[in-house]
DNA sequence: GTCTATAGACGGATAGAC
DNA sequence: GTCTATCCGTCTATAGAC
């Protein structure tokens, strides 16, 4: 791998772990094996390699996200995929811990692409979920963009309180409460 | 107001804002007025200071919540209550951020006082959707735990979106889509 | 109790040799 | 392209005067 593609991949990986205030280029360095020269020949600086980082975790995490909420099934099957999933849970999601970081959300350059996933991700989801109203699979009274963000406030907070306990199952038990909430009942469109 | 309590007041802002890593006693002693003698003469060091200031913050989210939780209202309307309760979204919430800080999970003592608030919060939760269930307004097939879990998760999610996209309307959106999944409705206990 | 002085390591970046 | 040397400021803490 190449100079610029290792320094990337440790800075997504630091970033990751100890978000942006708490990575230093010292520790990118040492992590990809390389010298100061290298990073200031390829980047600018510090934000400029966190840049670059940001925005290749970013793509990666959405088509990850494409390739499930694209696959098969009924609306309720994706979304239900698409929580259950397999997940780092205790690593906490590498976009969503980055809106914590005071740099990073002070920086419009540095918060654009978080914010591009998250809204690329609510739109699709708001999507599946208008689709299944439309087969009356969810209740007419539901709103796409409101369950849409529900659904990924439920994971980026289950993180949460996973990290807090130390352990996977609060995750769990978010999504679990999530899914028995959103589980398609024999007669939504029911007359109130 | 004495040093200490100015000291602890600062670090509790400074947490909030910027985390446990990207927050030096430099930044502290000048919030505080104070010099760097007057820290170290109350204080053992920054993870001593912060462990004082993380308990202070526990215990009035605590407080605030058991204001809001132990109110008036149907087991929904107290679960709605909080939901809805007035919050400053884009700054996040004080005790949820601490669980992005490398160094804050992992330290036993630091992370004891977050996780221990956010388990409080969920059991409290959980007793009050039993309690909804008991009494019919919520389905039978709800598990408390559970429905708590999501709960807390959808506020915490909610601050990251809202700090992701710069305004606090996602994290509405968030809340509004978990209260349409959770809001009574007239025959719950009907058989399936 | 509070202050200033000092310490050694690290942060982020530049310069210039190779 | 990569390396080492160097820079100035900050980080966290200690020492010791007042």
């Amino acid at each position: 791998m190449s100079t610029p593609e290792r320094l990337i991949d440790s800075t997504r990986e630091l970033l990751w772990e100890r978000g942006y205030v708490g990575t230093s280029p010292k520790a990118i360095l040492e992590r990809a094996g390389a010298g100061q020269g290298s990073m200031y020949h390829h980047f600018k600086g510090k934000p400029d390699l966190a840049l670059a980082a940001i925005r290749r975790t970013a793509e990666e995490m959405r088509a990850t996200a494409e390739a499930v909420l694209d696959g098969p099934g009924t609306p309720y099957e994706r979304i239900e995929a698409y929580l259950l999933r397999e997940r780092d849970v205790l690593r906490g999601c590498p976009i969503g811990r980055l809106t914590m970081d005071p740099e990073v959300v002070a920086s419009s350059e540095l918060r654009a692409p978080v914010d591009q996933t998250l809204d690329w991700l609510r739109e699709r989801l708001a999507r599946i979920v208008e689709e299944g109203r439309e087969q009356g699979q969810f209740a007419a009274s539901l709103d796409g963009e409101e369950i849409a963000a529900a659904v990924l406030a439920t994971v980026q907070g289950g993180y949460v309180l996973a990290r807090a306990s130390g352990s996977p199952a609060a995750f769990d038990t978010a999504v679990r409460g999530l899914l028995s909430l959103l589980a398609p009942h024999e007669n939504h469109d029911r007359p109130a």
